[in-house]
DNA sequence: GGTTGAAATTTGAAGCTTGAAATAAAATGG
DNA sequence: CCATTTTATTTCAAGCTTCAAATTTCAACC
């Protein structure tokens, strides 16, 4: 057995080390949303959490769903319905709700940018076997554990 | 063997859970700061870059390790400044270069902020014990290395 | 039923971030 | 040696993001 820093120092070590790879990877999709579609990350994962959902969201578990403030939400839903791909409607049994759809215009433009963005990370992760992801996930699996717990 | 979704769509739907655990851990992180220090993590990562080099630091330099982009650089290195943990210098041989380095008072607060820091990580990786780590840093490597190939 | 408190959203101020344009200094190359 | 191009940094406008305050609506309780 090789000689190995401590945990605490190693764990940080990881942390940083895995937040490069996020960072770096973003920036680059960050780029290619720009210069292919003329779009932005947050516009393209409000759209992908509404395509996703196949049903009016609403604001708050929209903002949950993409772990940013109500606010964020708001102001990046407002773009995209100046961009006509999303609609917001009152609730109706609850008036305090506001529901965000896309519109089919929205739903098209995402089918479109959503295809070449997985084509994208697929380069961008072609190292990545089937095993690799397998225990890629398992680890993921427990960081989110104790992540989550510290979280409450 | 069981029945998998297509390669494309498995590293597709990785990428999004490291983002959402990166997202939530920052977002911890964010808050641990702002409450307890009265800070910021950009501010915290230029710091720490800063404390880190140990010599005065050329602004390209910084944002080119940080991952950001020079203006941003410059904006945070600004408020650092004001707080006077950092200080700016011209380069003298080059004098297009501008040198940053950490003040006294810098060095003290970035010790007392990483050190706290340090133990936060700590507590949220909690989880990964020396072989989990072994096992994340030889993924990560295998993921940097076609990340990069794609960024050139 | 009216008050009080909780919940959903928006607004506003401050700060972060980017890409592009501007500025200034250095390197290159007739 | 002068003009051109490249490099380092800052500035600017636009957009993203957060937190806290304000608004509106609902729920609960006397």
């Amino acid at each position: 057995m090789t000689e190995r820093p401590p945990l605490s120092r190693r764990r940080l070590r990881m942390w940083i080390r895995m937040l490069r790879l996020t960072r770096g990877t973003e920036n680059h999709l960050r780029e290619f949303l720009r210069v292919k579609y003329d779009t932005t990350l947050p516009r393209f994962d409000v759209a992908a959490a509404l395509y996703r959902a196949d049903a009016p969201m609403k604001m708050s578990d929209l903002s949950q769903q993409l772990l940013v403030s109500n606010g964020n939400a708001t102001v990046v839903v407002e773009r995209l319905e100046k961009d006509g791909h999303a609609r917001r409607v009152q609730g109706t049994e609850d008036k305090r709700v506001v529901l965000v759809e896309l519109t089919d215009a929205g739903r098209a433009w995402f089918r479109e940018v959503a295809s070449a963005h997985e084509a994208e990370i697929d380069r961008l992760f072609a190292s990545m076997d089937h095993d690799n992801i397998d225990t890629t996930r398992d680890l993921l699996r427990l960081m989110e554990k104790t992540n989550d717990d510290q979280l409450s």
